[in-house]
DNA sequence: GTCTATACCACGATAGAC
DNA sequence: GTCTATCGTGGTATAGAC
């Protein structure tokens, strides 16, 4: 914050968020983005403290703008519904197409980053719940009244459980771009961004609007 | 196949199928797991060839039981609905309650191999790929086939977009059980097997059955 | 065939000189 | 701020014991 003179800093942001993407947290060597960065091995534990602590760097650093984006989007949507419930298309849209557009956007991580963030889902567990409890905060906190704004009916913990399947979805698109087309035998390909944010938003928005079980196995819920 | 003279390989995948499910691919070590097995560091390499291998053969060892139950099920669900096509919920309860029940079957590999599963998303993606191709090709074949049928109007771009939607939010739903926690606030937990189904079934159902592409202003007139 | 001992090289981390 | 040296631990390879 206070001393950009060397830039090695950033630097070494940039390398990591490439081989964070590339290989993963384990896979990727520290050894590897310092000689990239041409920066010394120790300088990310000077930097940074951690290789943990780097790629929080990494996060962080591309997740606020995006997040701004994201919220920027849902005051839209909401100031749309006037005193009305924001659509649930609109607040969907609001909180998956910043993510997926991201990885058009070079200048701001692209490809590289939004990758990276997709794989946090299997990261050392530690990683993803300083993300959701620091940096992801608010958003979380704003989209989930927001959906529970476009979603009167529903039960609070009926929309906890769909959340978490949608963030699910949302990960799974944003990680493997080849396994698609492995599904589709070469047919769709998760490139097309706007295909993505085309074919997901109806997709989320049908099973947030999804009407609860009306059939079997709750008969035998002995739980509790 | 042919040598169960010793056990040494048996109790090297179930010490790697524990470490695994707690440390992820990376994070376990095969030291820590031939200690466990009370064999030595070699043996891995020798039964097995290398540290991927073995990975894939604790997948291996699982996923064929579990793809004949999934199979059976398809198969009875198709049998339940003669020559009609089989009901959407049916083909995808059998896709996704054996997974999520064999959490609770400790017999079969049990929470830990569920959770070794889902970790696989994120994993090499090399590994993903030789189990999508090998174990995994038949169960996705019938599925596929089966969804077709159970929704003939729908272009089959669109249904492979949304079974990788949809595999994306099983598979959250099987690595991390406190994540849930969290975006509920403590209120749900996915420690619950049948409760998961419950959640899952319906919102995938209605999810696969979305309208493709509603206009942006088409508030909630949707249903069905 | 089955298993062991041991050597190798790459990794993340740290201390301390400059 | 930067660099070198070094430590402990990781996966891997192989020679050889039973």
């Amino acid at each position: 914050m206070t001393t950009p003179s060397t830039d090695t800093r950033a630097r070494l942001l940039d390398a990591a968020e490439r081989a964070f993407s590339d290989k993963g947290f384990d896979g990727a060597a520290l050894r590897e983005i310092t000689t990239e960065a041409k920066a010394n091995l120790a300088a990310v534990h000077y930097h940074f403290g951690s290789k943990e602590e780097l790629f929080l760097a990494v996060v962080a650093r591309r997740i606020e703008p995006l997040n701004r984006e994201r919220l920027a989007l849902l005051d839209a949507a909401e100031a749309k519904a006037g005193a009305r419930a924001p659509a649930l298309e609109d607040v969907i849209e609001a909180l998956v197409a910043p993510m997926l557009r991201l990885a058009r956007d070079e200048a701001r991580g692209g490809a590289a980053f939004v990758r990276l963030f997709g794989r946090l889902q299997n990261e050392p567990e530690a990683i993803w719940r300083r993300i959701l409890g620091g940096p992801l905060a608010e958003v979380r906190a704003r989209f989930s009244a927001a959906l529970a704004r476009a979603l009167p009916e529903l039960d609070r913990g009926e929309l906890a459980w769909r959340m978490h399947f949608a963030i699910g979805a949302l990960c799974n698109v944003i990680v493997d771009r080849q396994r698609l087309e492995l599904l589709s035998d070469g047919q769709q390909s998760s490139e097309d961004v706007e295909g993505a944010i085309a074919h997901l938003v109806p997709f989320l928005a049908a099973a947030f609007r999804a009407r609860t079980r009306p059939s079997p196995a709750q008969t035998r819920s002995a739980r509790r």
